[in-house]
DNA sequence: CTAGAGTTTTATCAAACAGTCAATATTTCG
DNA sequence: CGAAATATTGACTGTTTGATAAAACTCTAG
């Protein structure tokens, strides 16, 4: 019989080995043509089993979505939660920007599926949002008003400071066929990530640094 | 008799209204949903007209898809167009960012469309992008390079940069769920964006703003 | 080895889907 | 007005889609 939700029953090799393999395969499906255009056929034919066997394992079209936006969302904000309030400022910035960065090369796919569920409304995490993300944020924000306060970086919302390191980096994962157009062939997939790297802590890092202690160019701009 | 693509036909008034309808319709489905997402009889539901009647205006779905790319691209570009050469460069950019970020306020569905697109693998306008994309940014990007070995401005990857516009601006239209989520229901757009314009504006003109000629702080990191 | 749990397949369904067609209704214009 | 051009509709087609039922097969623990 067919694991249910209240027993807590183990899982079989064959049910882990099958629930992967099936997820590996809507991740492919829905983060390139969203809920909607995902079909249950094209993700069976994708996993290498039939549409029946793969509705034995999950039942719905969305209960494998939610499966796969479940398992999602703690390794998304992981970077973020590692953001220590105990480290030097630039340095922690520094190395949040770059494990961003590196998701967005490693875990594309991951990238464009919470790109997809959030562009079109997010109707099926806005809660999750609300409860996980917000006060993560929230936490985290805090944390960089601190070291504002303290002097040790540039005073600006630091909500939309997130923000911009968010668009930033998912930027490269997300919208991947434009960079290419735009950069060309030349140079892998690496050597584009490492100067999106370069780029990206010239942008934020520089703008971060306080200017103001040393009495040279004034700063121009508080919040 | 219905135009035809190869006689020059001049469009009824009715015709007129109703491609309008249409499109606008279509705009709203497809910017939520994807191509594949989006259906002809929601289109049609939405637009007010039945199913048939609608694709006696467009033929098949991909041809509505395919009218909205097309008038869509040159407005979305209109922006970097603008970016003028004999201009000074901060304000220059300055006025980008705001236009960039004006066009996300006014025209979130058409954002939302672009990314759609470009998150999917631009299946549709991938030429597109070549063939108008690529050289406008080429040629944009070279402006910038010059008002950097001019001095003018910092040196960093002039498409990077680009990118990085593109990214943090665009990111208030596509991730706006997100965005609330955050920032709370308090204030209202127009609120959210111009606190978006005042970040924005900090992090990119400040950064770009040569801190070289007066021997004050070094500045870190040159290209 | 074998009984039962676990897995897979074949056949099937109703709804949704893109698109067609011919008949009807409406508008336009001489 | 009235005929031709244009616009709209209802009925329909073939296909895809999400989902189910039951039979057949395979694995595994005792």
């Amino acid at each position: 019989m067919k694991a249910r939700a209240t027993e807590t029953q183990r899982k079989t090799r064959i049910q882990i080995e099958n629930e992967e393999r099936i997820l590996d395969a809507a991740l492919e499906e829905f983060s390139a043509h969203g809920f909607r255009g995902a079909t249950i056929d094209r993700i069976a034919e994708h996993a290498g089993m039939s549409k029946p066997n793969l509705l034995y394992y999950f039942r719905r079209k969305q209960d494998i979505y939610e499966a796969l936006i479940a398992r999602l969302l703690d390794k998304w904000l992981e970077p973020l939660q590692a953001l220590n309030a105990v480290g030097d400022p630039l340095p922690e910035l520094q190395s949040y920007i770059r494990r961003k960065l590196e998701m967005a090369r490693d875990f594309p796919r991951e990238s464009r599926l919470f790109a997809n569920e959030i562009l079109q409304g997010a109707p099926r995490i806005k809660r999750l949002l609300e409860s996980e993300l917000k006060p993560l944020v929230d936490e985290k924000a805090e944390i960089l008003r601190g070291w504002m306060r303290a002097g040790q970086i540039n005073t600006v919302d630091p909500r939309h400071l997130i923000f911009s390191i968010w668009s930033t980096t998912q930027h490269y994962a997300d919208f991947d066929v434009q960079v290419q157009v735009i950069l060309g062939p030349d140079r892998g997939a690496v050597g584009r990530f490492e100067d999106a790297a370069r780029y990206l802590e010239t942008l934020f890092l520089d703008g971060l640094r306080p200017k103001d202690k040393t009495g040279g160019t004034p700063r121009v701009r508080d919040l």
